[in-house]
DNA sequence: TATGAATGAGAATTCATTCAT
DNA sequence: TATGAATGAATTCTCATTCAT
């Protein structure tokens, strides 16, 4: 956690220090990120940083929450007007387009939950399973089982199942699949936004699909 | 490449060196892995090692690709004996199976393979994409490729989002979705091989569910 | 460059790092001198030498920079002084004798300035031209062009010719003839200033003594 | 010195270790050169290098007393056909030009004897002195001494500081002046072996010009 | 509260040399 | 006589963390 010292600074130098540790986290991974480097960036001197947050780990951690709360955040803003009742299925795609769109609006946000999903050291993943899964398990699971208690969904759906694949899929589909290989297949590489939002819905078929009940709409 | 010393090593002194690479570059990751605790676990010395290969990286894409190598071969093997004409969907599941075994059965691969998942350095990452995806694209591919040829998934199955969405699901079935703060969904952190092979097999069905032309086969 | 802590430390500690530096670098050459033997000798860290210094080369180029300006500075002091327009030739002695003297006053400085005149690494040998060649070419070439304009050296001076092989005997006159192979002739190695000096004449004599179209002064 | 396992060895074998540690020591210097390399391109395992040579400094020495012999060789074959009583100065310029010449045809010796000129380890530079410096001093104090005698050179030569300049020239003539800063002045970097020739005499002018008691002849 | 110099363990890698086969 | 695997000390350089000012 960070320290009340922390809490304390203005707030200006507090957002010189998140992004200076975003992108350091982002381009280099937990484990290669130099607090050198964030420093430099930041204006700051070592010594303050260490009178900010215990530890490299801490900051990190701090970092991951906070990103994820906002995606959360964003997520639930977008989720209120839609019409999940008279829509259920274009009301996921429309979910998928809002979240695909925060990590084309906050590409420091985007980079650092890559680097957070390919990371290794115990700690740092101990913390992205905390900060990033509870909100994921909460949203997905709750858009399931809204689905199922309409009757969008069938009544059989293997939810644990589905919820588990949607989230693993997550990463790839919003963060970018092409560092897994399969850019080949998919194409996402350095594609624009309405690139990414027609693949994120045929995956987002390839999922629910089976289980709609109602007749999936066409893409608009 | 490993250097021809390496390969007019006794067979058990090339085993010990793996095992204690596999096991390192497993539970640190690439980065973070050390060679000095390499060295010390395998019983040679630190001027032994680099007589083998010319560098870290190299002897971390040796081993991804030995460990890629053997499961495609495992796969193939127990692909051979598999009624796909008669019950495909049956043979899905049972070539799931043989993968999820082949992972318990092999730990080491089986850690070593996460990391490589998780790599964040780009020259070990594209070694990775290298070495296993392109087995991966081309075994899952043909299965799929096969089943829609002989009618068993239907004619409009979006080919290729299903081949990437199968395999990004890939290494979080058999190598630990728990890794990823799944496993109150799934229960599978220390799981016996029999739960394993039956999430496997919901994960299939979420995913090929949809295509199926036949009738599903139960459990066995 | 250094680095900014490098300048902010007390005098005393730069005066430690250098002389260790100077030492080593004069006794074994850039390649073969180690920053440990530095760090021991100077009573630092080893991080702290990365502290002050980018690396290895920016500390050597630092060293030999400033040598070589401080020799400059010594020599155009020393230039000053003289009578060059009533006695060219008597300047000129006494110019090569403050530039010997320079270098029994400083003895580090010298055996630095010999290494750096055998150094083979490309890099730091660059750097060497650099500091070093530049100073040379411009106070020998401004003094044989004095010479020439105000008629103490003949007109048909080979000027280029007698500034190059001034500059490629100026390191062995007073860096040390010795090391190659020359004392038997010359019997400089231990030898006291005073005979240094009188070799330095005998050699500006042997190059000089064509174009000069005054009456030689005697030695004193 | 070689064992006498080297001095037993096939010619061709012994012509290829040559070549190799000649190439190697030319480009990297004494400290740098990799025993390795040598023996990898010469085609024979370390072991063997050991039989041939006690260590490292021996097989420098070794190449390089060669190469000074095969040097001294070539200059008094040079000097037997040449006029020395008839036209003493055109003489010792047609023997600077065969000197230069031995180095444009034996690039690899001139390649190592720069090296060795700029080596500063000092058992390696011990034996530089000793294989090459006793045959310059020999060649060129001969020279000078045969001038004075015949009366080509005036009575009052400075015969010591003469000889001493000429030695601590040659390796910037011949060798490779441009690697010392010069190159502005003389134009040597990759001039073709006229030029060299050229600035060889207008350098030997520089030194010799005033002890010459007969006419200078022109350039043909 | 801020600073930034100091630290020292640890990283990958290279190398001449030895010696059992 | 030839081989080439083994060695381990030495190299430059990085980094998170501490603490006196």
């Amino acid at each position: 956690m960070p320290t009340p010292t922390w809490e304390r600074l203005p707030e200006a130098k507090r957002d010189a220090v998140r992004r200076a540790a975003e992108e350091e986290f982002g381009v280099r991974g937990y484990n290669a990120a130099s607090l050198n480097t964030i420093c430099r960036e930041a204006g700051i001197s070592k010594g303050s940083l260490f009178q900010y947050f215990p530890d490299k780990a801490d900051l990190f951690v701090h970092l991951i929450a906070r990103a994820s709360h906002d995606i959360r955040s964003a997520m639930e803003a977008a989720s209120t007007d839609l019409p999940w009742m008279t829509d259920y299925f274009g009301s996921v795609n429309l979910l998928m387009d809002a979240w695909i769109s925060y990590f084309y609006d906050h590409p420091r946000h985007r980079q650092m939950l890559v680097s957070a999903n390919l990371e290794h050291n115990p700690s740092a993943l101990a913390a992205v399973r905390e900060a990033v899964y509870v909100d994921y398990l909460e949203v997905i699971g709750g858009m399931i089982d809204l689905g199922i208690a309409i009757g969008a969904l069938r009544e059989d759906t293997d939810r644990d199942a589905l919820v588990a694949a949607i989230i693993m899929l997550l990463p790839h589909i919003a963060l970018g699949p092409h560092v897994r290989g399969l850019d080949p297949l998919l194409g996402l590489a350095g594609s624009d936004r309405t690139h990414a939002t027609s693949v994120g819905r045929r995956l987002i078929q390839v999922l629910l699909g089976q289980y709609v009940t109602q007749s999936v709409p066409k893409e608009p």
